[in-house]
DNA sequence: CATACATTTGACAAATAATGTCAAGAATGA
DNA sequence: TCATTCTTGACATTATTTGTCAAATGTATG
C-alpha cells in the first residue's frame, strides 16, 4: 500500500503536534473539554461533526476532507463487523442515487 | 434501469400483501404494534435490526438481503444531504478493509 | 347512510445512546 | 521531587430512538 491511513483521531494529532498546540490549547480553541478532544485523538470517542469543522478550521486542515474522514469513518464502523459489508456499500451508492432522483 | 428500487419498506409491504396478511397479523408474529410496523413499511419510521429479521422470517424473505437492505438504507439516509456521497462511500470502503486488517 | 374493520396519525412516555463534566491517576521531563 | 500534560473512569446531562395508545381516517359492504 503506498499510502498510510490514518484514523481522523491520527489526522488531529499529527496536526496538533506538528504546530506544537498542546491538547488543552486546542481544546480552548474548539470550545471541547480536553479530555474529551484526548479521546477523540485517540479514537476513544466520536467527534460531532461540528467539532470536527471547528478542528480541521483550528488546525488548518481543509474540511472538505476532514469531514468525508468524518463520515466515512462513522460509515465504517456501523458496517465493519458485517461479512456483507462491500455489498452494504453497493447498495448503499444505488440507494443515494435513487432517493436522490426520486425526492 | 432495469429494475425497480425499492425501499425495505416496499418490500415488506408488498411481500406481506402478496401474502395476504394484515398488518396487525404480522406485527402480532413479529411482536410489533401495528403502529410501528405501519410506519416501517411506509418509511416514517426506521426499523431496528432485530425487527427486520423477524419480519423476514414471517414473511419468508431473505434475512441476509433484508439486513443488506437495512444497513445500506440506513448509510444512504446518513450521506443523502452530501455532495461527498460517492467520496465518502468509497472512504468508507478503505476504511473497513483497513481497519479490519489492523484490529 | 351506517356499520365493521384496517390502517394511519400524532401526542406522549419510556428506554437507550450520545455527549459533557470533573477529579483523580499516570506519564513525562526538568 | 515538582510541575505539567495527558488519560481514565464515574457520573450527570441531554438528545435521540423506540414504544404505547387512542383518536382520526380510510375502505368496503349491507
Amino acid at each position: 500500500m503506498i499510502f498510510q491511513m490514518d484514523s481522523i483521531g491520527d489526522i488531529i494529532r499529527k496536526k496538533r503536534e506538528e504546530k506544537g498546540m498542546l491538547l488543552r490549547q486546542l481544546a480552548a480553541m474548539v470550545e471541547v473539554d480536553s479530555a474529551i478532544l484526548s479521546k477523540i485523538e485517540r479514537g476513544e470517542r466520536k467527534a460531532r461533526r461540528e467539532q470536527i469543522i471547528n478542528i480541521a478550521k483550528a488546525l488548518e486542515l481543509d474540511e472538505k476532507r476532514m469531514l468525508i474522514e468524518f463520515l466515512s469513518e462513522n460509515i465504517a464502523y456501523e458496517i465493519i463487523d458485517e461479512d456483507s459489508a462491500t455489498d452494504v456499500l453497493r447498495v448503499a451508492e444505488s440507494k443515494v442515487k435513487y432517493f436522490r432522483k426520486n425526492k
